[in-house]
DNA sequence: TTCGACACATACGT
DNA sequence: GACGTATGTGTCGA
């Protein structure tokens, strides 16, 4: 016998994505079944709004002692659509896209490679910061307890989760939700690399081309981990975790909110040579409903969330 | 009821 | 247009 004894015909039901190019399928959730071709391009859409930018710990610029503003942007490209009553709701099982760069206000990109930057800890004393890095969390509204996320590889089941990762990443622009969603499954190399020009900042072409090498720079840009350093964080493929309870009680659903972080990675006071991370900054989406994998979470109408 | 595992189906990229 | 992939979701069984 192949496989477990399926019954055949086991997706039976109309699809919500129309098999012309119309992207017009603006599903209103009330009346059509819940069921999405699993490559439809129309997948991706535009989630809900980031806050504006909320300041942890001031950023210093040395030398100056100025005061940078630093501004984080955030988008969510795929996975979240609106529900009926405006309440943001996405599915356990699915994935979903987020982008996030950051920049400081007042400052290109040339001169916060020319700088160096330091803050404040939390004992009030001056911090170097090695470099900046761009995390993403996911929290629980009622208790603003973290949740886990994981990320799968394009084959999913067959290859290894991992939590999202931390990007150490220079200030970038947002690219649109159109450049977003043609980065995803690409293998062809040209497009590949066309697109690491938008997410990446490639420290040893830089280098490079300024006839500079890590001794010469006395810039932020030494301390960063690596030479692959992200413009622009992109987090694909990723879950809620497996584990999350969606209900706190028979009829409530839970809210999460997912937050993205800017920090600061610093040397550990306590362990030399130790690095260790200082929340800078951070933006987070409005309340949102994880749908479960029940029955119930993928009928006509979803009036019992 | 929920979860891991497996399966089916289908649009996308090459 | 064929072929291999990636991924929403149906289902089984613990």
């Amino acid at each position: 016998m192949l496989g477990g004894g399926h019954d055949q015909n086991g997706g039976a039901g109309e699809l919500i994505d129309s098999p012309t190019t119309s992207t017009s399928t603006t599903n209103t959730g009330s009346s059509t079944p819940r069921k999405v071709a699993p490559r439809s391009s129309d997948l991706f859409r535009v989630g809900p709004h980031f806050t504006m930018t909320r300041q942890h710990q001031r950023i210093y610029c040395h030398g100056i002692d100025l005061e940078v503003q630093p501004i984080v942007q955030a988008r969510i490209d795929r996975g979240f659509e609106m529900g009926d009553n405006g309440t943001w709701i996405g599915y356990k099982r699915n994935y979903f896209t987020l982008v996030s760069s950051f920049m400081f206000d007042n400052f290109n990109f040339d001169r916060f490679i020319h700088n160096k930057f330091y803050t404040i800890n939390d004992k009030g004393f001056r911090v170097d910061i090695n470099y900046f890095a761009i995390r993403l969390v996911a929290k629980c509204s009622d208790d603003d307890v973290s949740i886990s996320l994981i990320q799968h590889t394009a084959k999913r089941d067959k290859g290894p989760q991992f939590p999202p990762p931390i990007y150490p990443a220079v200030p970038g622009n947002l690219p649109d939700h159109e450049t977003v969603k043609a980065s995803c499954n690409k293998r062809n190399n040209n497009k590949i690399d066309a697109m690491n020009k938008i997410f990446y900042f490639d420290r040893g072409n830089y280098y490079n081309e300024y006839n500079l090498n890590s001794i010469k720079d006395e810039s932020c840009l030494r301390n960063y981990p690596s030479d692959s350093i992200a413009r622009v964080a992109r987090f694909e493929r990723i879950q809620f975790t497996s584990s999350i309870r969606i209900k706190s009680s028979n009829i409530n659903s839970r809210f999460f909110t997912l937050h993205v972080e800017l920090l600061g990675i610093v040397e550990d006071e306590h362990q030399m040579g130790q690095i260790q991370p200082i929340l800078l900054s951070s933006v987070e989406t409005p309340p949102l409903i994880i749908r479960g994998r029940s029955p119930s979470s993928y009928q006509k109408v979803g009036y019992r969330i």
